[in-house]
This record gives C-alpha cells, sequence and structure tokens, in this order.
DNA sequence: GCCCAGGTGGGTA
DNA sequence: TACCCACATGGG
C-alpha cells in the first residue's frame, strides 16, 4: 500500500523539486529554522544571513550567538534556534573535523543517533538533514505523514509521539528501497497531499486517495 | 484578535 | 512514560 500510494501521488502532482536549497549548509540551517514554523519565514531569515554573507559554517562559528539569534529573528523563536545551530556547529567542528560528509557517513542508523544526541535536534530534523543535506535514504515524517497514515488505517493511533514517529519511519523503510531521491519525492508529495487534501475533518473530493479506505474524521 | 506553521526540550506527576 | 508548556515571527 505505501508503494501504491506513492504511485498514486507521483502521478497526480508531478515532480515537487522539493528543498530548494543551494547547499547541504543552507539545509542544515533550513532544517534547524523551519521547526514549528512556515517556510516562508525561514526564507527571509536564510535570506539575512545570505545578505550578511553569513551563509557557511566557518562564519556561523565566528558569529556569536546573539548576533546570529538577530539575524535569524524573522524564523520565530530565534533565540531557541540560535541555540541549537551554535550546538550543531561545535559539535562539527569538535567531532567531525567541520566535514558533513563525515558527521552523516557510516552506517546511517548511527549517523541518525549521533544528530539525535545534539540538543535540538530531534527526528524529523535529523531525518531531514540526513536525506536534505546527506543524501542518505531517512524517510522524514511530519504531521502531515503521520494524519494521512491514520486516516487510511495504515497505523493505529500513536501510543506516543516518540513511537508514532519510529513506527512510521520503520513502515516507510520496510515497505520501499532505500532509495534517497524517492524519499525525497514521497515526503514532499505527502505535504502536498496535506496540504490540498489530507486535512482534519476535510472532505476527499478530488484526492487521489479518495477511494482508499479512509476516515474523514481523522 | 486568533490560529497555525515542514518541532524540540524541559518540567512535572 | 505521558502530558503540558515555552519558544516567537508572519500570513490567512
Amino acid at each position: 500500500m505505501i508503494g501504491e500510494i506513492f504511485r498514486r501521488l507521483a502521478g497526480h502532482f508531478g515532480p515537487q523539486f522539493w528543498w530548494p536549497a543551494e547547499s547541504p549548509t543552507e539545509v542544515v540551517i533550513g532544517a534547524i529554522l523551519t521547526q514549528n514554523t512556515a517556510w516562508t519565514n525561514v526564507e527571509r531569515a536564510i535570506a539575512r544571513l545570505r545578505q550578511a554573507e553569513s551563509l557557511s559554517f566557518d562564519r556561523l562559528h565566528q558569529l556569536s550567538e546573539a548576533e546570529l539569534a538577530e539575524l535569524i529573528r524573522p524564523a520565530g523563536t530565534y533565540r531557541v534556534k540560535a541555540r541549537r545551530l551554535k550546538a550543531f556547529i561545535d559539535a562539527l567542528h569538535r567531532d567531525h573535523g567541520g566535514s558533513l560528509a563525515v558527521m552523516l557517513g557510516g552506517p546511517l542508523e548511527q549517523a541518525r543517533r549521533r544528530l539525535l544526541d545534539l540538543h535540538g535536534i530531534g527526528p524529523e530534523t535529523a531525518d531531514a538533514i540526513l536525506l536534505y543535506a546527506g543524501g542518505r535514504p531517512s524517510f522524514v515524517v511530519d504531521a502531515y505523514t503521520q494524519r494521512i497514515l491514520r486516516r487510511h488505517r495504515l497505523i493505529d493511533p500513536p501510543k506516543s509521539t516518540h513511537a508514532a514517529y519510529e513506527t512510521v519511519r520503520g513502515l516507510f523503510h520496510e515497505s520501499l528501497p532505500p532509495d534517497a531521491a524517492m524519499f525525497n519525492e514521497y515526503h514532499a508529495l505527502l505535504v502536498q497531499l496535506g496540504k490540498r487534501h489530507c486535512r482534519v475533518n476535510a472532505r476527499c473530493e478530488g484526492c487521489p486517495l479518495a477511494d482508499l479506505p479512509h476516515d474523514e474524521t481523522l
């Protein structure tokens, strides 16, 4: 069913060109800035960093946390995110010689664990960095994905937010070949579906999954 | 004015 | 472990 849903969404929406970042560095910054935040606000913050010629780990390493916070202010929760960005960059230099490729390399679950151990990197941010910055086949599960799968009764109601995340990620990993380009596209398609059709209590008219079993109240 | 957005961590029971 | 809340800007 996971594969069938992908085929339908890809046929219905077409290519997504998701995560329009110009570099892996920008992906990492965007991944942290977008936590619980609309992407338009992230774009403002990234534009300010670019304007200040600070869109690199080396430059961010030089900035004080307060200076960084001021630059990323349009992204919201900017003091929190400045601390999280600093924590990431500190670890990158301290533990991986400043190399993102080294940090994101090695066995996938070990690399993921290294990210999860950092302050401010939860499962979704870790998977977004692995997939979009590292090209690693680590499926990104967001709120849309969880609701879509619940709506179509492909997962049980979550016991906890953590268990729900890992359950959904595991379902995609066991149902699909470990293909980063496909994981990338699939996540983007699920976000499209979530925004366009699969909203809480929304009707399923026009939805490419409308003929599949579902519960519109979820 | 109110709710939400491509979450996470800390505190409390 | 399982909730509850702070974090904060900009758009609908």
